[in-house]
DNA sequence: CTTCATGCAAACCCTTTGCACGTCG
DNA sequence: CGACGTGCAAAGGGTTTGCATGAAG
């Protein structure tokens, strides 16, 4: 369920409205990534009538909630992905899209060396790793 | 110069034209990052005639060559810089955009930890900071 | 010469905005 | 009620594409 989204909405002021909830449902559905397109599109069949706008303030509004991050995919394109209560960054397929996560370990430190270095206050990261999954390394092997 | 960018253009086996020169030089004058519309606009006066399609098309092919990296700035927007021979990173101040590299250390290691736990085979990395850099610190201090 | 690159303009996303209407609290 | 959110359509910005011309190897 979009429990988890939906409860960040409520507890922060902000109305929770039916178009919100929706746009929790649609994302909760999703699996992995997401980009905004993607939402667009299945609000057109499940949930006609809610506007692309709104799916774009929505996420916005997720965004800065922090219910949600927006990472990088390699083609340059976005997407969203649900962040959970726990900080961590995202490996992509370049094949087939899939993401999958992993803990933050040994970043911060590398963050505090390079505030040292540069003078800069550093208070935002991000490290998106790019590849191949299991399951394409595998179809690729034996295409050959 | 545009020397190390025209170089790998030529060792490439694409062809060396004046346009791409054009580009490669744009970029050289640029310091520290730059989006495509800089260079663009940049055109629109130091080299009229070199069109916004071209500027892309260059900037692309750059990049595959390895010339260029694509970093993404903190507002989502997207920015090049020149790749040097060697690896390195950013930080990306969120007020005035100045951009600083930074040597890899480390991240190599970490890398080859997170493609192991996950079992993707990991080609690239891009890692991203962004905060206050050291003059813009000192500016919102005084504001006060 | 033949292939590849360029310029221009139009086409195409993706995302934001203006505004009148609807709705949450 | 009054402020905030929504939908729609139109605007906006960035990037790509189609096609005839021009340059590179």
């Amino acid at each position: 369920m979009a429990r988890s989204i939906i409860r960040t909405l409520d507890t922060s002021g902000r109305r929770l409205t039916g178009p919100r909830r929706a746009v929790a449902e649609l994302i909760d559905a999703q699996q992995g990534a997401f980009t905004a397109a993607d939402l667009v599109q299945k609000a057109r069949t499940e949930r006609p009538g809610l506007g692309r706008a709104t799916v774009f303030r929505t996420l916005d509004l997720f965004l800065e909630l922090g219910a949600v991050e927006r990472i990088e995919l390699p083609d340059g394109r976005h997407a969203y992905v649900v962040s959970g209560p726990d900080h961590h960054h995202h490996v992509v397929c370049k094949r087939c899209g899939r993401i999958t996560e992993f803990d933050d370990k040994g970043i911060k430190a590398l963050t505090k060396k390079v505030a040292k270095r540069t003078g800069y206050a550093i208070d935002t990261h991000r490290l998106d790793l790019s590849g191949l999954c299991p399951s394409c390394q595998s179809e690729l092997a034996k295409a050959k």
